[in-house]
DNA sequence: GTCTAATATTTCGACAACGAATATTTCGGC
DNA sequence: GCCGAAATATTCGTTGTCGAAATATTAGAC
């Protein structure tokens, strides 16, 4: 290993002892996959913070724009991995602030849309301005032709668990 | 894009026309990144039900094997990225459970040590031996020399994400 | 030796998420 | 049309986590 070891790589020196069969490329991999969402998801909580904006609120936000600004609970509950049960406390969260409003579907009345207000538009537009910053960053340590081959190679590790069976 | 596309291609697809300046492979490999490990979270859960072992549990078991068995409840929080005081609870619980026992350090009388006993290290080793599993098949769909290409690329990225500076 | 600051753990109150149960509504078979 | 099954959102009780405060102990200044 040429390359300047990482706190992963300590990290597997560490465990090697206790579990000798251990595979230091998935372990590596796995490990550092996982605390590369972890350190995303940090920073974002300090970027929104300054935002007034707790990230589970601008999470919600984020999948209503990407229904282009109007769902329904459950859908919202897919897109974000949750619980519907869960939803309506960030909807009415939200509804608090003014950035959502509910609409009563009179095409089937047991429906209840949320709809993003221009106010909740801008919220979500001003934090997505600061979004991503952060991705950029660390992926510029990569080339571009080495992003396009990390993505490449996520895909098809990615495809294995998509796969219908087992999950 | 020869390769066949997976759930992450739609994703980004469906947020283009949202979001116009978007990176496919800076945001394709960052999803990716978080629906993997999602993947093997929920995979982790669903195996540890059968052995009747909640997640965050056997975290912390697995944490207090990784100091080969014995701890102070900060060392585990910091090891499992978690506030001090939600160890207690978690001690608490395998304490009832008898995995694991509380040792008042008589050098430092504030430290109060936690240590694995027999039958934690088993309950640990048990669920070690279905763990792993998943990263294993899921890891399978790449060779072993583009495994350790994955892993050297992610190791480059999270050597940014370390650096001292804005973390 | 005593006082102050730092450290280690726990308690407490608040909050977010979950599963199960509930209320309302729609749909399909008859 | 009516009844049971499925679907949708919500309420309720429980659980896990957190930050701040409390408690106990150690280390250092003087």
């Amino acid at each position: 290993m040429s390359a300047t070891p990482d706190a992963v790589d300590q990290h597997i020196e560490r465990w090697l002892p206790v579990v000798p069969d251990l595979d230091a490329d998935v372990e590596g991999a796995v490990t550092r996959m996982i605390r590369l969402t972890r350190h995303l998801r940090s920073v974002k909580e300090r970027v929104l913070v300054d935002l007034d904006l707790p990230a589970h609120e601008y999470d919600t936000l984020h999948a209503l724009a990407g229904r282009r600004g109007r769902a329904a609970p459950s859908d919202l509950a897919a897109d974000l991995a949750m619980a519907p049960a869960s939803i309506t406390a960030r909807v009415d969260a939200l509804l608090r602030r003014g950035f959502v409003r509910r609409i009563p579907s009179t095409v089937d009345r047991r429906r209840v849309d949320v709809e993003l207000t221009e106010a909740g538009q801008a919220a979500w537009r001003g934090a997505m301005e600061v979004q991503g910053a952060e991705e950029h960053r660390l992926l510029g340590a990569l080339t571009a032709t080495e992003r396009r081959h990390l993505s490449d190679l996520l895909r098809r590790v990615l495809l294995v668990a998509e796969q219908p069976q087992a999950d």
